[in-house]
DNA sequence: CAGATGTGATAAGTATGTCAAACAGCGGGT
DNA sequence: ACCCGCTGTTTGACATACTTATCACATCTG
């Protein structure tokens, strides 16, 4: 764990937020129950760069993008929608579709005050995923 | 265009094949009546740079990408599709139960019924790793 | 024929993604 | 204690994406 990592903004302001993209990375690793060693080995990429990826310190290329999705059984636009490329065409909303109905841990995440506003959108991205497609 | 390309392979292989995207986006380009220069002004990307994609010298970043998607009016689906990267592949598992309510952002994750034994603790992974270190 | 202006292509340089190796922390065995 | 194997993280070096500036070939202008 790095030392009391006070920051949860990168240094550097990419155009798109890797902070969620991330976030979802290490969740749906830990689902599958691999390491970074293990998904190194099934994606081909280093597990240092692994590491960084899911830290929102770098941005991957399409090439590891695909890699990682296929190794976590995920299709890679599930990834690219969390890498903020959701590109709401002509008509079509951001993200704010939360269907209100029982949405207690929503609500709980986003008015946790031990959150930052980045780690807040991470998390509900996160969260958002795994319940995503059953809605009421 | 100065040279019909009668060399289809480039130089390099690739782990993708970025023939068929750069070809796609010269046509789209051409179709929408743009110099590389002009397109080059709408993405913010060098001419140059442009022109190595579009001959498949280069494997183009998910912000060129994206630039290059929204100066022709595509989507980056469609990009992603020609350059052989849409992969169809379902990865949901449908969960269904009751609601219930919580007060602390942990505790509604770990009583939320929408969420399998591996989210929670997924969720609850990536939740504690933000507020690290924070009294709990 | 010179000189604009527009095109695609190339060269050299900078920025950034990526990796191999080494690091610190943790639990278990001999 | 030490050593082993595991976890995630960091560092330093390299490969690649990307930029700026320039070149060569066209087409138009006078």
């Amino acid at each position: 764990m790095a030392s009391a990592d006070s920051g949860p903004e990168p240094p550097h302001a990419w155009q798109v937020q890797l902070g969620p993209l991330g976030a979802f990375i290490r969740a749906q690793r830990q689902l599958a129950d691999l390491s970074l060693r293990e998904m190194a080995a099934l994606t081909k990429i280093s597990n240092a760069y692994l590491s960084q990826v899911e830290r929102g310190l770098h941005q991957p290329s399409l090439t590891v993008l695909r890699a990682i999705a296929n190794a976590l059984g995920l299709t890679t636009e599930q990834l690219l929608a969390k890498a903020g490329w959701t590109q709401a065409g002509p008509a079509a909303a951001p993200i704010d579709v939360p269907t209100d109905s029982a949405a207690s841990t929503e609500e709980a995440i986003r008015t946790d005050p031990r959150l930052t506003e980045a780690q807040r959108e991470a998390l509900l991205g996160v969260y958002r995923s795994f319940i995503e497609g059953k809605t009421g």
